[in-house]
DNA sequence: CTCCCTTCTTATCCTTTGTTAATGTTCCCG
DNA sequence: CGGGAACATTAACAAAGGATAAGAAGGGAG
């Protein structure tokens, strides 16, 4: 990778400030636009019609990148809201600047799926092996181990969801854990 | 993309087969190779020491590409073993050969990149959707429509481990949505 | 600082799943 | 075609999870 792509796409990119609570992809939106968490928490959730609730489908704390995936992948509209959970400063990649430098540069493409679509793909794919190898109390477990700091900062009920369990279920994971500590 | 691009990328894609029960990957491969599969179905499966079973984590039957994803994304040996379910023909792009051919021609590993990533990442990419969002049964569902075929051509195990869940459970769902049928 | 709303915990009840095991069936391989 | 191993089904029990509700605790807004 060259060092010259890498300053030419942080060149590129903006800074913005988010509010705790604002949203910064509404639902139905179809913007490829690529955001690199500097500090904060963004989630990303799906309004549920029938259970008339969001249910959060991931966390994306600080140095995390943040995609509208459901466009990115699917050229869909998407699916989840991503809103900031903390006041969140971000970088933004414009997506069509990005295309449109393409031509000058084509390893700014290249450095793009590399970078983005390699680290989005390693977290989908560990997190289906942690569903199909793991039981719910061990998902809890390896969740907390890789992002140590976000159980003090986001609500249980939006790691049970992540997690695919409710939050009273993962309330009671924690008292087993604690009692069985003792 | 280019027809020319596909017509390169067809003409050094040589065709294999091989029975059933063999091995195409072993774990703890490194290779990159890209696999499509003509006709036929491959498992990948992870031994479990502690259990001493084998558990399978996907099927890929016919019209699906199989990589091994643990060296083409994370550069670390092959958690699974890749093995024929079927008599299977496949059709092998290697790896080397086709980062050779870059020089000549970068489209090529362009398309490699979005055939092959943008296919696997919206697999796994469904399938976490669908961990986080749907119970077993509604999963069961899911996964039968999207792969009609499969229920009568891999056991019932390997299915069950497919959706996260035991044997004996995905027989219990079976005979739930069939009285309920009725 | 106080009030209120959200969240967390705990309890109850019911459903589902995991585990183990027994039985019946199917599928292979010789 | 026959024998054996793997698989599917079912049962019984224990463990865990989902749904709901009530009370406690916590945090935010005014």
């Amino acid at each position: 990778m060259k060092l010259t792509t890498i300053l030419t796409l942080l060149r590129k990119a903006t800074a913005l400030k988010i509010k705790k609570g604002d949203i910064l992809i509404p639902a139905g939106s179809t913007s490829k636009d690529v955001y690199f968490v500097r500090r904060g928490l963004i989630r990303s959730y799906y309004y549920d019609e029938d259970k008339l609730e969001e249910i959060t489908f991931q966390l994306h704390p600080e140095f995390n990148v943040v995609i509208n995936i459901h466009s990115v992948l699917f050229e869909e509209a998407s699916l989840f809201s991503y809103q900031a959970y903390e006041d969140t400063k971000l970088y933004k990649i414009d997506h069509s600047r990005l295309i449109g430098m393409t031509s000058k540069n084509p390893d700014l493409l290249d450095l793009n799926r590399r970078f983005i679509g390699r680290r989005a793909m390693r977290q989908a794919f560990q997190r289906v092996e942690s569903f199909v190898f793991l039981s719910p109390e061990e998902r809890y477990l390896r969740y907390v181990k890789e992002y140590p700091n976000i159980v003090n900062r986001a609500p249980d009920k939006f790691i049970a969801h992540v997690l695919g369990i409710t939050p009273v279920s993962l309330s009671r994971i924690r008292s087993r854990l604690a009692t069985r500590k003792n």
